[in-house]
DNA sequence: CAAAATAGCGCAAAGGTTTGCGCAAAGGTT
DNA sequence: AACCTTTGCGCAAACCTTTGCGCTATTTTG
């Protein structure tokens, strides 16, 4: 079959019916200058023929192309892809499409995935930074352009760019808070890399958890990580390795609570009989493990519905004041750290 | 700033330079017509404004969008995702972009997202059918137009579309056998519909492992479900629940061995003492419960990578003859099938 | 009954790109 | 000197849609 064929268009359709391109838009559009029974004959054979509008003649035409990139640090975790289920629901019922590219949690194809989203001309970008990004200059000029821009849960130019978050700081409180309530007293912390504000805001609810449980903050039990399972092997391993090591671990995120687990597991330590175990995870993988993972759930379908909302209330409302939702978490207290 | 002045076009920088449009095209496709310096100004132009071509444009000129379509029965299991990875990669090297879909597992939503993915103009789908897929009409209209088509795993039409499926058979019968090597002999298998391919080839390989193993084949112990995690808890009780219960069970998928994983340990039974688990999933997960799931692993991002190259032979071969690549799958032994 | 209003439709531009063709000026050939 | 070939660039069409404006009949109005 002609490949210019595949689809009808509005010529198409003139042509057959001997009326001209004009009149068939506004036909297929209801609008009053044509008559009924012209109209009538228009949409009968435009519902016959299978016509759809050509989305590229419109976008060029409205400048619009109704589509949102969608950039995350990688697709393959639970908590990205429950996310941009999440946006992808709110866009569907805008009539939106959205593209998806990884970054693959590098700063150098982030910087081209933003670069190839706007060649493509998509109308905005819904982003979480990679965990190299220290560096935001990529993001300047989407922001000078007026083109919106929504970060979710690792985030920056917080004060020019929309956000959706969770209440890191209270959380990671809540964790140590919940170990000290348990009995334990050493308790280790894998944090990630210091320019990202979660890694931040969780380092600052953990000291703050410890002081108002009256334990001095021992430097030795905190520890970084990349976020990579690897490192995160790596950093548990310097826990486990201390002459006085921790009765309990909180890990950043899944992949380092994963990791964690495993590394424990595999020096023949119990959980949470040697050490107790908390992480930051979503609903999904905390129930699936051995024992249970105690952990902060995230709301994640709901952090990509927010974000998404967040961008079309800048379409919208172009110039608003950059809003940030903060959404709740919750302790989840299973197994793992509960003697 | 200006909605319309985002993006620079040909006319801008013609009428920049003072030439027109046609020799600004011409100079940045290097055309032998222009002469050397008038290029080089005007690729220098070029270059400092950010020109970018619009592929809404181009798209309209070459009737082609450089989009494929992708429909998954869900976003957020690892199996899907991670075949995404490998279809996203693909494209990426061509120049492509993918538009991802997710059906549900409904039927419903898969003709509608079809529909949809059509009226973007996408040139061509990858598709894995939903579970409730039965009736494959929805996918004729593309056939009969020549839209490259790909269907993985779950896939219908294999005379007249390409597709990408692993080899079913040999591995369902690869687990019964292991079973039975290592000692069990009432071994219950949780399918799934009839309709689907991986359901029909899995179930021929446990019977025709059941037979080389010299084993009866017990109908009680072959249970449907539709793979949904609480029909695959309703499955899993079904066979806990026989009078001469089985000492092993094999999942069809992911989603089902978990779930039934999730009821052998609910009921106080222990695996695999009691009672020997297998699945049918993708690495990752595997690794992470306890006890580590014996499985056939399925190569996840190279079903995507296949899926996609299929694709591009269509676009560059139309009218070739569809194939099938089978790709291998292994057994990996873990704790929970072996005493 | 002449003038004005209205109904019903087409022309053409706009959005951005490529490309066959035409056209002018310059150079080259007898 | 008269012609032909190049060189170097512009015009306009095509892809598809919407929409302001203009046009022609018909109908309404005074």
């Amino acid at each position: 079959m002609d490949k210019s064929k595949r689809h009808v268009s509005l010529k198409d359709l003139a042509q057959e019916l001997g009326v001209s391109i004009s009149t068939v838009s506004r036909a297929l559009n209801s609008h009053p200058d044509i008559s009924p029974e012209v109209t009538r004959k228009i949409q009968l054979l435009a519902a016959e023929r299978n016509y759809t509008p050509n989305p590229l003649a419109m976008g060029l035409l409205k400048q619009a192309t109704r589509m949102i990139g969608v950039i995350v640090p990688d697709l393959v975790t639970h908590f990205y892809s429950s996310i941009i289920s999440g946006i992808e629901e709110v866009a569907e019922e805008k009539g939106y499409y959205i593209l998806i590219a990884s970054s693959n949690e590098t700063l150098k194809k982030e910087i081209i995935s933003v670069q190839n989203m706007l060649n493509t001309r998509v109308e905005g970008l819904i982003v979480c930074l990679s965990q190299e990004t220290n560096n935001y200059e990529h993001f300047d000029r989407l922001i000078k352009n007026d083109i919106p821009l929504v970060f979710f849960d690792r985030v920056c130019r917080i004060n020019e760019v929309p956000s959706v978050v969770v209440n890191n700081v209270d959380a990671a409180k809540k964790i140590t808070r919940h170990f000290y309530k348990n009995g334990f007293r050493r308790i280790g912390y894998i944090a990630g890399p210091d320019h990202l504000n979660i890694s931040q805001e969780r380092t600052e609810g953990y000291l703050s958890g410890l002081h108002s449980c009256g334990i001095e903050f021992n430097p030795e039990l905190l520890v970084q990580c990349n976020m990579s399972s690897k490192d995160a092997t790596r950093a548990t391993g310097k826990l486990l390795d201390l002459p006085l090591n921790p009765d309990a671990i909180f890990g950043i995120n899944d992949t380092v609570a994963f990791a964690a687990m495993k590394e424990i597991k595999r020096r023949g330590l119990r959980i949470p009989e040697d050490i107790a175990l908390v992480g930051f995870t979503d609903e999904f993988h905390a129930t699936v493990v051995d024992p249970q993972l105690t952990s902060i759930t995230h709301p994640t379908f709901e952090i990509g519905q927010e974000a998404a909302r967040l961008f079309f209330s800048q379409i919208e409302n172009p110039g608003s004041k950059p809003l940030q939702v903060v959404l709740n978490t919750k302790l989840i207290v299973r197994k793992s750290s509960v003697r």
